[in-house]
DNA sequence: GTCGTCTATATTTCT
DNA sequence: TATAGACGAC
């Protein structure tokens, strides 16, 4: 039977995406490879429901990940419903919610986190917050400095928050295996989470957790919400983790009134803890649910999409479907293999040249790479040669030093308890209250479980504070009460302007800062933000302003008008699309990246990573490897990625050019090369360590040869002890004779 | 408590 | 390379 519907999708929608659509009876678990339109699924399924079957718009909640995809969508649903764009009318800007998980859980948090013992005014810290508190935690309760890295701490907190497991079991685990890592990450988690609930401040991982504690704990909040959504549709699913998971399934379970999107191809966001098996495992937990496959890609020609899957099917764990497209064969994808990083930037511009010199617009051209350092040497190379380009993330905005100030200053008028953006401002400008200050109130708040605010007073009353400090703890604090006055009376920028004299910040950043012009300018950039949201809401906050603020990142506020050449991580392109897209650093340790060579699950996910890249092209994919890498202010040596091995043959055209330097030829000269160039640098004899010059065996060497150590320097061979893999030499150094162990000693000639 | 200098050290990726 | 943290001098 044939369906008539006003809101046409008929010549919009292929087959498969029209019955993803039309199924709303049912779970529907939408399984979309690149480019298939899953995006236009969502957005006229969300129409559909409004238009055809009298939805409400806040009726319907819509989940992505990101800032950017969800403000795309957005912006799609309102044209389908015909609304303006800033989605005004006919509906209040509120009205839809369409947004990514930590937004709508901080959007419900805002009203209701008072039900599990939090104030509404809480803060958000993100990662270089958490990282901060941590670091206040170890040091307050006196607790041994981790021998791991703070990075590995953090994460391995959010793993645990994300499992829902708590500190005391955590430190429970690590007693039964005698983990004293683990115990020490559980009792720092413990710290932690206390000192948050103190701060009433919320990481993002809590955004989520708290929501869910929320509805656990509050059946009539549960239902309310329950009641609300009508209809739930989730993006991105292969993203997401138990925790997000779990929240849908709350709102969602024991209904029909849920469509996921995801394609398990383009999960690489495991090491935030997404499963895939949530794809996987979809149907058992919502029964009767219609899978539907989308496999025709509206974006590239073929031979991008089968060179990607050539790639993408060497791995073990995944769904089977190949995606396919009706815009021909196409160009096959052009490799260029380059002597050294610079030749690299170098070809590649100059490919960027012929582009545009055939009419490409800039801003159809994307550069990706694995890591974000390797934007610089492309920086430079496209300067060079005056080609503008823009660089989507790296050094964030909101991570700027001034910036992080500033927003420390809204914060702290906003939320009281918050002890990190106190600590952040307190001493900015120079107060004369320094880490001895502070640190002593912190431990004073650790040990007694007061605040930070109320350790302040208790030091104060028990004259616990050496005078100079004290009378200027004092003095702040009666300054900071008088300017929260002053709040009420302004609108947030007026606020924000008036802080910023007050404090005499454009005069602190010139007396400390070479490049405070740069810094000014980023503080007018928050300032026209400022104006930009309160142009926007209807009822601005500074609460609200501060949520939306932590919660935005970079790539939200690009715009693809802007005729420049985009440069970005190939994590940082995945929902985007470009006619031509560059692949950079095609090395083993590059990409894939060094930390998942040991790792088969890793690896899976760096090629499906590599699968993203590629399938962002529409016409050109341009991918390139060089020998040489200039990282971190050493030379390293490089193999080219097995990715490119990995695609088929007759999906990919290797460029041969005349330009390699055949003048260095070995490893030897490579080095002189380098070695000459910069002199006697230790560092670059590391570079030794895997060339064919290190010494292994006896037969290489005799007695009066000069061998290079790398530590030791110059040293001469004075006696060679034959014993088999122990053979030893003694050696002469400057500094005296030694005896090594020549199989193990990084001995060169 | 602050300032300057030196050294070690780390390098991935939505929110 | 570049930057955070340690250390010592004031």
């Amino acid at each position: 039977m044939e369906k008539k519907l006003s809101f046409s999708v008929d010549n919009v929608l292929n087959d498969p995406q029209k019955s993803a659509l039309l199924e709303i009876n049912r779970p529907v678990l939408i399984l979309a490879g690149a480019g298939s339109g899953k995006t236009r699924v969502i957005t006229h399924k969300i129409a559909y429901l409004i238009k055809e079957h009298g939805y409400a718009p806040w009726n319907i909640l819509a989940v992505t990940f990101t800032n950017k995809a969800a403000k795309e969508m957005r912006e799609r649903v309102y044209k389908l419903l015909h609304m303006s764009e800033d989605g005004v009318h006919p509906y209040s800007n509120h009205s839809l919610w369409i947004t990514t998980f930590h937004s709508s859980c901080g959007r419900i948090l805002r009203r209701e986190i008072d039900k599990i013992g939090y104030k509404t005014n809480f803060t958000i810290y993100d990662t270089d917050d958490t990282k901060s508190l941590i670091k206040d935690v170890i040091k307050a309760n006196k607790l041994p400095s981790p021998s791991e890295n703070l990075y590995n701490i953090i994460s391995y907190i959010s793993r645990c928050k994300n499992q829902f497991e708590t500190p005391e079991h955590v430190i429970q685990l690590g007693m039964d295996d005698g983990d004293h890592f683990v115990q020490q990450v559980g009792k720092i988690y413990e710290l932690y989470e206390k000192k948050l609930f103190e701060n009433n401040a919320l990481d993002f991982d809590d955004l989520l957790i708290k929501t869910i504690n929320l509805f656990e704990t509050d059946s009539d909040t549960l239902k309310h919400y329950r009641d609300l959504f009508q209809y739930i549709m989730v993006d991105e699913f292969q993203d997401t983790n138990p925790c997000q998971y779990k929240l849908i399934k709350l709102l969602a379970e024991g209904r029909d009134c849920i469509s996921v999107v995801g394609d398990d191809d383009q999960s690489i966001y495991s090491w935030r803890g997404a499963d895939i098996s949530n794809i996987i495992n979809f149907g058992n937990d919502f029964k009767n649910c219609l899978v539907v496959k989308l496999e025709q890609n509206y974006r590239s020609t073929n031979h991008i999409l089968n060179a990607a899957h050539s790639v993408v099917r060497r791995n073990e764990r995944r769904l089977d479907k190949k995606i396919w497209s009706d815009k021909g064969e196409g160009l096959k994808l052009k490799y260029f293999d380059c002597d050294d990083d610079r030749s690299e930037s170098e070809w590649v511009v100059k490919e960027l040249l012929n582009l545009h010199d055939s009419e490409v617009p800039l801003n159809h051209i994307a550069i990706l790479y694995r890591m974000n350092y390797q934007s610089r040497i492309l920086e430079d190379a496209l300067n060079r040669e005056g080609i503008p380009c823009i660089i989507i993330g790296g050094i964030k905005f909101y991570e700027r030093m001034e910036i992080k100030d500033m927003l420390a200053y809204l914060t702290v008028m906003v939320n009281e308890n918050d002890s990190i953006a106190l600590k952040r401002i307190i001493n900015i400008p120079k107060r004369g209250i320094g880490e001895t200050t502070l640190g002593k109130i912190d431990i004073i708040s650790a040990e007694l479980g007061l605040s930070f605010e109320k350790a302040i007073d208790y030091c104060v009353e028990n004259k616990m504070l050496r005078n100079p400090a004290k009378d200027k703890l004092l003095l702040f604090f009666d300054w900071l009460r008088e300017i929260k006055k002053k709040k009420s009376d302004m609108s947030i920028s007026q606020f924000f302007e008036y802080i910023i004299d007050e404090i005499h910040y454009s005069e602190h950043l010139k007396e400390n800062y070479d490049n405070y012009d740069d810094r000014l300018e980023n503080i007018r950039e928050l300032g026209r933000a400022i104006v930009q949201y309160e142009s926007e809401q209807m009822e601005p906050t500074l609460e609200h302003f501060l949520m939306e603020i932590s919660l935005r990142s970079d790539i939200d506020q690009f715009h693809e008008e802007d005729g420049a050449v985009l440069l970005m991580t190939a994590h940082n392109s995945k929902g985007l699309e470009f006619e031509n897209v560059f692949i950079i650093g095609m090395n083993e340790g590059v990409f894939p990246h060094y930390r998942s060579i040991d790792n088969y699950e890793d690896m899976e996910e760096e090629r499906r990573l590599f699968y993203v890249g590629i399938t962002r092209a529409k016409m050109r994919c341009y991918l390139s490897s060089s020998n040489r890498q200039m990282s971190f202010g050493q030379i390293k040596f490089y193999k080219p990625s097995r990715f490119i091995s990995e695609i088929h043959p007759s999906y990919i055209e290797k460029v041969i050019t005349d330009e390699h330097d055949d003048i260095m030829q070995t490893e030897q000269e490579i080095f002189n090369h380098y070695y000459k160039k910069q002199g006697e640098n230790r560092k670059i004899l590391d570079k030794l360590a895997n060339s064919s010059n290190r010494i292994k065996k006896s037969e290489d060497i005799q007695v009066g040869d000069i061998l290079l150590h790398k530590e030791f320097g110059e040293g001469e061979v004075i006696k060679i002890n034959e014993k088999g893999d122990m053979t030893t030499v003694l050696l002469s150094f400057p500094d005296g004779n030694r005896l090594l162990i020549l199989k193990y000693a990084q001995l060169y000639k």
